[in-house]
DNA sequence: ATGCTGTTGTTATGATCCTACAAACGCGCT
DNA sequence: AGCGCGTTTGTAGGATCATAACAACAGCAT
């Protein structure tokens, strides 16, 4: 068992899969097709498992199984066994979510709650950013001096803010940064005035109209943490607080 | 517990949730944010259940923790999460099928084994149907009396076949079949000359150049099984009998 | 301070379920 | 009988579920 094909049944047991059945479905994609016997040999799945792993691959549309004797098995092409996987999740994703929308409260008042939140992971943060800069009405202020925290999704998202009018300045003393985003229809790209030289933690920084902030650091193995408000006391006093500072501005 | 919870819970855990995290989500997705006893209140999770629940919600990103006393949760927006998860899904995937594809044997001469394939369930049967004409090279011949049986993949398919110069005639005795598929660009619909009255469990027949065919059947409880093979003597064989019957034609 | 009460967050402990793994069995064939 | 095929049964291990016990702490009356 090499190192990649354990990655692959792990990646398939996250898929939904037991690790017999991504055993077995890898096996038959490698020999083409072949008997409980033949895919027994290039696995350790025992061969009185195959059978019942197989039907239950059939059941999900990953193999084809041919009625002799002996039984033969044949899986479906890459292609459409990923859409098949696709599918079924598309599915699974809808279902869950109809209900959830449903019951979900309708949280009106609850915006303005005095709450500071945390956010842990680089793609959690990303999600964030986006999602608050989606949300702005006047202005975006968006600082970092990480190139690598300027993501696509965070170009689309302030393209079209900018669409709609809203003030978009950036703040880096990255050019890249500045030459990535001060390139987009709308956005204005600065040089922060002050350098503080052993900055070596801060993350990126989001101002969006008066009212939201997100902060976020970088330890020391690179692992990215935010935390962020909208709507609260807290937020506007911090936005004062930072932009009464030069750092940027 | 109604039953629709507990139907979205089933599809939150086909999604790899657990049914405990599936709670927990729905939960907070119901009250906005809370505190663990909150959580515990509108679920029959148990309270001290709901910290480690919790964690692994945040880890997924479904979720984010505020440091205070107490500790509030509060679920990411429904779209996030959605998200979230289908970029989780992508990228198991994808290193999941980039194994198989590397290792996957070359299989050139299989084609041309004498194999009859079965494929049960309707979407299976869809998706071969789908398959087999588009491989399609000189022409196409499918039947069915079942409109349903016409998916607009089918169509895609069949027009983008045509659009290559493929002959396709379509036989039904359904006129909203020969009306669907007869309006494609270069898709000829005829008439069965027979008619069998007792034909109640016929579904599809499907011939593809001369050496590709599918038929399958409908039974009692609608469930649809099919029958295929391509590049096989038993297909050109099989078409052969069948063409020279006048059932269609 | 002291003691009481209720809550919070952590941890430990069975019960239960599913998968992994092994072995035996019935059957048809030669 | 001997052999391979397909089915069935049994067991060990692990994860999840469910409950309970625990220390730490805050509020409050003595």
């Amino acid at each position: 068992m090499t190192r990649d094909e354990s990655a692959a049944i792990d990646a398939f047991e996250r898929l939904g899969l037991t690790s017999y059945e991504a055993k077995v479905f890898i096996a038959l994609q490698q020999v083409g097709s072949g008997t409980a016997r033949d895919v027994a040999r290039t696995t350790d799945v025992p061969r009185s498992q195959v059978y019942s792993v197989a039907e239950s691959l059939e059941e999900r549309g990953l193999l084809a199984v041919q009625q002799a004797s002996p039984i033969r098995y044949r899986p479906v092409s890459i292609e459409e066994a990923q859409t098949t996987l696709r599918n079924r999740f598309e599915r699974e994703q809808e279902r869950a979510f109809d209900y959830v929308e449903q019951v979900k409260r309708d949280s009106v008042e609850e915006e303005t709650q005095e709450d500071i939140w945390t956010v842990r992971g680089r793609e959690r943060v990303d999600d964030r950013v986006v999602d608050l800069v989606s949300n702005a009405d006047d202005r975006i202020l968006f600082g970092t001096r990480l190139p690598d925290l300027v993501t696509p999704a965070l170009g689309e998202a302030l393209e079209n803010r900018a669409a709609e009018g809203v003030a978009i300045t950036v703040v880096s003393r990255d050019e890249g940064v500045r030459d990535k985003l001060g390139s987009l229809e709308g956005v204005t790209a600065k040089r922060p005035p002050t350098h503080r030289e052993g900055d070596k933690r801060s993350g990126r920084i989001l101002i969006v109209d008066d009212d939201g902030i997100l902060l976020s650091v970088v330890d020391d193995s690179g692992g990215e943490t935010a935390i962020w408000s909208a709507g609260s006391l807290f937020a506007s006093v911090l936005i004062q607080l930072i932009e009464a500072s030069d750092e940027i501005r």
